[in-house]
DNA sequence: ACCTGAACACCGTTCAAGT
DNA sequence: ACCTGAACACCGTTCAAGT
């Protein structure tokens, strides 16, 4: 099974910021954080690791910044019916993606890329903003969600290796964000 | 200033996993975790770097399963008067830990040293079901909180980072850990 | 403009050798 | 038992060179 040589190998997809921070990711999520090297990330995208530095000029540091905002930004939708089920689904979409990508969750607790989760908590705060919580409350409230989101899935990445009796996680999850949730003055 | 050379220099300090963790940790703290190399712990410890292997066997890996233990392991415990108090005072010294050893916390964010936080987590349990409250609820809110303190606290460092306008961050800390307690039935 | 190839300084780790 | 020194395979990155 020789793959198709061809001409056309010479015109292959162009190499983009966009392709090699996916393929970073696919190679975190398949084999972890310590087997992704700009020589490896090169061989995924059948090419030379020094071609990637002409996109990301700032190296390995630029490719694990892209990582983490594209893992990190999601910023939650305001419906304007009930807010604590804004909070809800957004919690719950926010783990999802961690989770997914537990590989990228050293890389967010680092000072690196520190602008990555701005649109994030912006988004919670204007919703309990909305919500009539004065500035101060909704921005701590704001906090309050994204700290427990990402530590309880750190905690989850952490349980689950251990492999201890069997626990229903989202349950646990959502256990714990309804005593916030509970907590916020309407 | 010459250091005395003497005869004493050959029979320094014996090393040993302590003195080595001690070391390691003192780099991290100082230089970050990306400094943490085996040769320049070697350098520190003015020993060969090859020396290490002979006291953690398992090498780097066992080396950094060491920073988190030391970092990680902290249970509450538990005063008889008031159980939020307690468990208050717990968090406090738990978030000031973390900030003060912030190059650790990527670590404890990984698959790495399982059973580190498990004496932990099983000390808040217990203060939780000593408060009255039944097993499974006990459980999910010693998670909740120790998830909050630690997502809380990565938060806290990549913001002081990021340098926006000023924050209390411990006033903050502490009215989203009061979501929490106040959700915690008596 | 975009990619390659060789080179450099540095890693973690193994292993035989010293005491 | 405890430590050293040389060696190996592998990093991230620079830089001159190719097209």
């Amino acid at each position: 099974m020789v793959r198709q040589p061809s001409v056309a190998a010479q015109h292959r997809e162009p190499l983009t910021r966009d392709r090699i921070i996916e393929a970073a990711l696919h190679i975190v999520d398949g084999q972890g954080l310590g087997r992704l090297t700009m020589r490896r990330l090169g061989d995924a995208l059948e090419v030379e690791a020094m071609a990637i530095y002409h996109h990301l000029p700032r190296g390995k540091e630029e490719l694990l910044d892209g990582l983490v905002a594209h893992v990190a930004v999601l910023p939650a939708e305001a419906r304007s019916a009930d807010w604590r089920a804004a909070l809800r689904s957004w919690a719950d979409a926010y783990r999802a993606r961690l989770l997914a990508h537990a590989g990228v969750l050293p890389l967010l607790v680092t000072r690196r890329n520190p602008a990555a989760l701005s649109g994030t908590t912006a988004s919670l705060r204007e919703i309990l903003r909305q919500a009539g919580l004065p500035e101060q409350s909704a921005a701590d409230g704001a906090h309050a969600l994204l700290g427990y989101v990402i530590g309880h899935a750190a905690l989850e990445v952490r349980d689950t290796a251990a492999a201890e009796e069997s626990v229903d996680w989202h349950a646990r999850f959502s256990a714990g964000l309804a005593l916030i949730l509970r907590g916020l003055p309407t």
